[in-house]
DNA sequence: AATGAATGAGAATTCATTCAT
DNA sequence: TATGAATGAATTCTCATTCAT
């Protein structure tokens, strides 16, 4: 029993790896159903059997990784032993090694569902923003601290760290700027550098 | 024959502007070609012969905008009078008044184009470019003069100013924050700010 | 064994009583095979066991309800006691106290198989002629006695009464007239005067 | 112009015939839309740019002889000259004629439509009914003038008259009765002999 | 007897684009 | 320049039925 509960979570399974797979090299919308059942290696009727419709995978997809991400931005935030930089860091971390490990999840995630501002990015606006929302608590802490400026709106600087984030990840995802693993530790640096130490010369 | 290319300009631009509403209300996706031709008042085929296809009008409005924008962001940078802050202000103060001016061709420009990495986006990745590229001169010319830091690479820079503004109107466009004229002139303010003189407290 | 039996039948029968509310409430062709099974609360496939598809399933509850009336108007048209307007009574009684009494069944038996004249009707077309046929041997009978005039042709007089009375049963289901026991037996009565007594006035 | 609108009604027009062809052939259900296009020699989508979607023909193709037949009941009904006995076979006349002519049309309006409680009759009940109503003011009409007995309420009459026609009408469809035109003629006859002399020997 | 995962055929509908007038 | 009728490819989703356990 355990057995087969199992096997069918397996199928279950391998449809929405197959789903990361054809979304990312064809795009949502350039892939129908049964390529990602032929992908899966399962029938047709299958991909129903589990899931809504073919947005249903693709929620999922976005879910589960998001879901990640924010676990990762709630425990960053709550870290006392933290400084604000380190968590910044710690977030930005987590995103650019979440593209080091699954590039084709991450091209999923940010290309097919967040800056899809007129489909699912509208659809699961309430929960992209809590990663926003977030990263502004980050800040808002450590203005009350008396460790960052008082006078950016955490709010603000949020959008400002998430946007500069997700528009370097999708610079890697075209290929517009390499992305090894050197790349990705110093756009990590770069970015809370730039934030939090201004580009300003001293 | 003036008077008369003059009216087929007009019917031209009744086009392209219907087609502004109507992909900013409904979403280029979401919207059929009759429907831009009912909005402009015009016949279903005329579409057709001022436009190639359907992508055409797309490209069009997001180039004309675009290409304004260019040669603001040329201009700030060949500007010898100004420092960076101020060229960067000026191109982020264009931006962010082209939404206030015309809120309906910016949510086109960016949540039709711009953010549509698998389809327009990538179609026009060169010319998007074009304009982070111009961001990164600028701050590759304030670091020659010592303006800014050197150790943060211009073209992540300039990649990270974008990502950002792109992100706050991503939100004034979904209503997520307010944009009224104030709100906008302050974001302009924050943006430099926080990209120049960094989040950091002193 | 005996008991083993029982509990199956008791299953099958489940099956077929959940059937009947589900064909009722959502029409055969709107109600999956599943909404059965979840009604009747058996699996899905025992649906499958019991019978060989789900035309099977109304198959059955037609017949079943079918041949009662059948039996009916036999031991009616038998019956030496009666006149031909008892009998015809006695029919229409049958089958309008079938609806007084299960409404659910009557509906299914007409709506989905009766009047189903490319479906379900066309397969079970020799078994409801058996019951217009029925009624004509009522009539004829009484026409060889002399009780109803000779110049009307039996097969037609059945089909007639038939079609009256299924309308008004369709009535009934939809809502159209009030199906009280009231309205049921003067249904009968009228039906029956109409009929016989004609609508002249005398 | 003229001929140019003249031709696109006449394109509309075959799509229509041609759709009651392949009604009557195989049933509404077990027809596609390109067995319509086909059968009219027209392109696929050519039906779906004349009518909003498959039910829309069927509608209409319900709506236009349903309309003929309403105005020969009201034509009946309001003609003084007529007798009851002579409206009600005016108005059968009429659809066993119109069997006689069309009786593919016929046949796609009571088998796909009227008969069809639950879907297309349900979305018609209405304008079903006005064919009942009608019928049932002759009746009432005739009672008034003490032509008929006035104890069967007249939409009962009006119920049964309708559903023994239709009933008679379903018997030709399937060939369970022979339908020449003496057999048209006699079913009139004997209709209204009997709902209005009776059957009772006198 | 009982379960429910797995299969896959089938059909409606949309809409960009063409083209005759 | 202007019209809108005509074309037909493309894809989702449903659900009856099978079958391994």
């Amino acid at each position: 029993m355990a057995t087969r509960s199992a096997a069918n979570l397996e199928k279950r399974r391998a449809i929405l790896d197959a789903a990361i797979r054809v979304f990312a090299e064809r795009g949502f919308n350039h892939c129908r159903v049964s390529d990602i059942a032929d992908e899966a290696g399962v029938a047709y009727g299958l991909v129903y059997h589990y899931f809504k419709n073919k947005d249903a995978v693709l929620d999922e997809v976005f879910l589960e990784r998001w879901g990640l991400m924010l676990e990762v931005i709630e425990q960053a935030q709550a870290d006392p032993e933290l400084t604000a930089r380190e968590k910044l860091a710690k977030v930005a971390t987590f995103i650019v090694e979440s593209y080091g490990h699954r590039p084709d999840v991450m091209q999923v995630v940010i290309v097919e569902v967040t800056r899809q501002a007129n489909t699912f990015g509208r659809r699961h606006w309430a929960t992209i923003q809590r990663g926003h929302d977030g990263i502004a608590q980050i800040v808002a802490d450590a203005q009350a601290r008396g460790e960052l400026r008082p006078d950016i709106p955490p709010s603000f600087a949020g959008i400002v760290f998430y946007g500069g984030i997700e528009q370097i990840l999708t610079s890697w995802i075209f290929g517009l700027m390499p992305a090894e693993p050197d790349d990705r530790r110093r756009a990590v640096e770069h970015l809370v550098e730039t934030l939090c130490g201004g580009l300003d010369a001293r």
